[in-house]
RNA sequence: GGGUCUGUAGCUCAGUUGGUUAGAGCGCUACGUUGACAUCGUAGAGGUCUGCAGUUCAAAUCUGCACAGACCCACCA
């Protein structure tokens, strides 16, 4: 059997509808097990099977994913990610680049172990009855699982990453990472361990950075009392139960009531408590609230230890780690702060001192993981000098970040983002930062890679025992005095520290690539040769300043280089009537229910399409099934073209059968499988080529650019509007030998353009044309011009044009469908062009029965007149003589109403002179057009 | 208190450097199985682009102010 009968024999069947959940798990398979995620593997830049290597001048493309937590599973959220990053990625790969998308995940300290202990809590158990060993353990097997669904859900989504590299922020390579850098920010004196007031969760049991902290607005009561009789004023606070620990009372240097006091010293009885307090002068109390006297408690406001610091004062701590009252405070000691607060409130009462109870305005803070009300209290914690200049590159930390996205670090452009308003906030961000604290009080983490010596008697110690020993790798004896009484420190770090590294860390493939070379990070892997910095940084922008601000910290301080060239920021996903997501609001879509429900092309082109860099975007289950109508829609047009087979031997060049033959040549050289014989080609054939040509230079640019949603908007339209709803139709009527031909050639473009959109429907249409290569490794298509001489697109827009006014006439008229009617067109000088396309004026939605065409002539009677572009158009038959006067009444008073505006923008000499001539003329030519439309119309308007 | 963003059709949003009669999807109305698709087709209604002022020959687009909403940062004792 000859190859030109096996595929008329190949009469293809597919399914009315399309059902995504049928093929999907199953293409993915196939994409997985080819290989085609890997850098390494098969590209498109062979032209043939003979040459699937990769170039090996290929530039590289590559994003790192931001690591999802392992604490549950997928929601929208993260599908965005996924979305754009395989748009870009898949997108990059067709073009031929060395693409490596880089999957991971991340422990996310506080977040999983809060979970955790949740599930442990209602087993009547907490962490500490079990004891760090098993809790981890039990931690550990909690992420596992989590990290499998996750991952499961990413592959759901069709994420074409590498599964092979995939990483893990505690595995065994991100931790020498992590110890490292530790130990050189702590040789640069960059990392030092002080007592500071820091942001304390009492449930969570640890410190937390400024940035975990959330702020609620609520209502809160002010009191307005003296400390006690024998005190000269009265002070107001939110907040009685502090004030046990004040040492110190402010009042502005400028208050003319308390300058008198300003230096001396109180001792005075508090609810049972001796206080020693300093009347302090500082520029920052407001004489407007309150008393304009405010108790300073050094141990528990951040301000209040800063003036404490300033004046010498005792710090006095109230409030122990439980969120109690400290022992030391007979008759409140371990009282919870409410309970303290309400008894005390009740004393000061009871002794007449309280003078005023009022209502204000006020910011509770708030642990950003569990919502408990954060108590500030000084703490001996690790912290990270973003201010310290650091000799090799006479920067601080924040200094080099700021220059990094400023004008740009190490000979590297600076680092763009997208939107560009983010980078005002991001310079603001840093700007503002203090010293971050990277110790956190929980266990399930990086321990902090230090040490202590405890010797056998700490007394008899050499004085270097007492320093910590900070080390990659857990040290065996104390380098000052040998001893093996070694104890680590029982903190573990930030979370953020680990992720910080993430761009350069997942791409060491052995813990022994990661080495400290003259001070700097060295990861001596291929990977990272080839792939750092990484292309583009895509994330939601509500983690600007938690992750991508601190990747920037790191990496230009560790590797003296940027992580990433771009950072593409996307918005929060909302409900359909934007609100956010939330479990008690109850109206969380979830991405997997909607792609089992309407798959996952059309989830992924909701999340795309309409949406904009940096703005929040609505989603609503309609818009999910919109999409899947679309899939749909794609599926059908395929259906059309594929089951109506091909049948030259023409077709078989173009590859639809043997695979063998070399590609054929298009008319510009660049490398096409088709060629089309000139003379054959319509105005229709024209019209779709040359677009076709426009659309991938189009949407070549718009991806380029990020502008996944104009590009995806672009493509729907010319799929449905331009192709199905034209093309399609015309090539019912128009016969022409290279009709099939030009069918699937659009089609194949369009699902190579639709691909990285929607990768499932489009490889598996692909298959379904009987392609060789899967579509995922194929080519990005080029604008070649397959066209020769004039152009389509003006003359087949006639044509549209006269059908769409027909369709018009009918509908106004309420000419019933199935009524045939008689035209006559006088076309002037597109004489030869209407005459050719007689078949389908005739045939597409007109119900036209008889088509006279003339030059020109008398209008017939009782016929519609209606003239486009020059050309008049007569309908006879069914004329609703009212309606018609009513559509022409209607149609002069339109133009007359546009001539008017032109006349008196082209009577207006500034515009004349001061307008560009392209703009003036094509006013004029404006004018000109509906001054002779307007004349016909009253022509026709008459008889 | 400091800052950012948003306000365009009933709803969700596009609208690139100012320049055709301001667009799309959904929804709505009327009609409709012509060789893929009713998850479809044809046609239609619907907007003084939040308001005011300014710059300009020309403003949805630039500037200022006002109003409404969202968010970020700092945080008040």
């Amino acid at each position: 059997m000859g190859s030109f009968d096996k595929l008329n024999s190949m009469k293809k069947e597919m399914a009315k509808i399309y059902e995504p959940s049928k093929y999907e798990d199953g293409i993915y398979k196939k994409w997985e097990e080819s290989g085609s995620f890997q850098p390494e593997a098969g590209q498109p830049q062979a032209d043939n099977l003979d040459n699937l290597k990769l170039d090996k001048k290929a530039e590289s493309y590559i994003i790192s994913m931001p690591p999802p937590n392992v604490t549950g599973t997928l929601h929208m959220g993260h599908g965005v990610t996924l979305v754009i990053e395989d748009i870009l990625i898949r997108f990059n790969r067709m073009r031929g680049k060395r693409v490596l998308w880089l999957p991971g995940s991340d422990h996310a300290a506080i977040a999983t172990q809060t979970k955790v202990e949740k599930i442990l809590k209602e087993e009547g158990m907490n962490r500490h009855e079990l004891g760090r060993d098993k809790f981890l353990k039990r931690v550990e097997q909690y992420a596992q699982e989590s990290h499998d669904t996750i991952i499961g859900q990413m592959k759901k989504m069709g994420s074409s990453c590498d599964w092979s590299r995939e990483a893990y922020t505690l595995d065994e390579m991100r931790t020498k990472a992590v110890r490292s850098v530790f130990k050189m920010m702590f040789d640069d004196g960059l990392i030092y361990r002080g007592e500071r007031i820091v942001n304390w969760c009492p449930r969570c049991h640890s410190t937390l950075a400024d940035d975990e902290v959330e702020y609620k607005a609520q209502k809160t009561k002010v009191y307005t009392f003296k400390y006690s009789r024998d005190f000269p004023f009265a002070i107001s606070t939110t907040r009685p139960e502090t004030k046990l620990g004040d040492t110190g009372v402010a009042v502005n240097p400028k208050d003319k009531r308390y300058k008198k006091y300003i230096g001396e010293e109180y001792k005075v009885d508090f609810c049972g408590v001796r206080l020693k307090l300093k009347i302090i002068a500082d520029r920052g109390v407001d004489m407007k609230f309150g008393t304009g006297a405010v108790g300073v408690t050094p141990a528990h406001s951040f301000i209040d230890g800063q003036m404490a610091e300033k004046n010498n004062l005792e710090i006095k701590k109230v409030i122990n780690e439980e969120g109690n009252i400290h022992e030391d405070f007979v008759g409140f000691s371990g009282k919870n702060i409410l309970e303290a607060r309400e008894e005390i409130v009740k004393k000061l009462k009871a002794q007449k001192l309280l003078t005023k109870e009022e209502e204000i305005d006020n910011n509770l803070s708030l642990c950003y993981r569990c919502d408990t009300p954060i108590e500030p209290l000084p703490s001996l914690q690790w912290f990270i000098d973003v201010n310290k200049k650091i000799a090799r590159y006479k920067k601080s930390l924040k200094e080099l970040s700021i220059e990094a996205v400023k004008k740009g670090v190490f000979n590297r452009e600076k680092i763009r983002i997208i939107p560009e308003r983010f980078v005002k906030n991001y310079f603001h961000w840093m700007n503002n930062l203090r010293d971050w604290c990277i110790s956190r009080q929980i266990w399930f983490g990086h321990r902090i890679p230090v040490w202590y010596c405890r010797g056998n008697d700490m007394e008899q110690c050499l004085p270097d025992c007492k320093k910590p020993i900070v080390s990659i790798n857990t040290p065996k004896e104390c380098p000052a005095c040998g001893s093996k009484d070694l104890v680590q420190d029982k903190d573990t770090l930030d979370t953020w520290f680990s992720s910080g590294l993430w761009t350069f860390s997942t791409l060491a493939n052995s813990p022994d690539q990661i080495k400290i070379k003259n001070k700097r990070l060295i990861i001596d892997s291929d990977d990272f040769k080839k792939f750092h910095p990484t292309s583009v940084l895509e994330t939601g922008y509500d983690i600007l300043f938690f992750w991508v601000a601190r990747m920037i910290i790191m990496t230009t301080y560790a590797v003296q280089d940027i992580p990433f060239q771009d950072v593409y920021l996307h918005g929060l996903i909302r409900d359909a009537l934007g609100r956010k997501m939330s479990k008690s609001l109850g109206n969380v879509i979830n991405p997997l229910d909607m792609i089992n429900k309407y798959g996952t092309d059309a989830v992924r082109l909701s999340l795309v399409i309409g949406t904009t860099p940096g703005n929040d975007m609505n989603l609503s289950e309609d818009k999910i099934a919109g999409y899947r109508n679309f899939t749909n829609k794609l599926w059908n047009i395929a259906r059309y073209i594929i089951t109506n087979p091909p049948a030259t031997a023409r077709h078989e060049r173009a590859g639809y059968e043997l695979r063998t033959r070399l590609p054929l040549r298009g008319t510009s050289g660049q490398v096409t499988n088709y060629e089309f014989d000139q003379e054959k080609l319509t105005n229709a054939d024209k019209y779709i080529l040359e677009k076709m040509g426009y659309l991938i230079d189009e949407i070549t640019g718009d991806l380029n650019d990020y502008s996944f949603s104009q590009a995806g908007e672009k493509l729907r339209e010319f799929t449905w509007a331009e192709f199905a709803d034209w093309y399609l139709e015309v090539s019912k009527f128009e016969k022409s030998k290279e009709k099939s031909l030009i069918l699937f050639y659009i089609l194949e473009n369009l699902l190579k353009l639709w691909h990285p959109f929607m990768p499932f429907v489009t490889e598996k249409i692909w298959e379904e044309m009987g392609k060789a290569k899967m579509l995922i490794i194929e080519k990005w298509p080029l604008n070649t011009s397959l066209i020769k001489g004039d152009r389509g697109i003006n003359n087949f827009e006639i044509i549209k044009n006269i059908i769409s006014a027909i369709r018009i006439i009918r509908a106004e008229n309420k000419i019933e469908p199935a009524k045939k009617i008689k035209a006559v067109i006088f076309a002037g000088e597109q004489m030869n062009l209407i005459k050719s396309q007689e078949i389908l004026i005739k045939s597409l939605r007109t119900g036209i029965s008889e088509l006279e065409i003339k030059k020109s002539g008398v209008k017939p009677k009782n016929a519609i007149a209606i003239s486009i572009g020059g050309i008049e158009i007569h309908i006879i038959g069914a004329v609703d003589k009212e309606k018609e006067k009513e559509r022409i009444v209607k149609e002069i008073e339109n133009l007359e109403k546009l001539i008017k505006s032109a006349k008196i923008k082209l009577s207006n000499k500034d515009f004349l002179n001061k307008a560009p001539g392209k703009i003036v003329k094509a006013e004029m030519k404006k004018l000109k057009e509906r001054e002779n439309e307007l004349e016909k119309l009253k022509k026709a308007g008459k008889s």
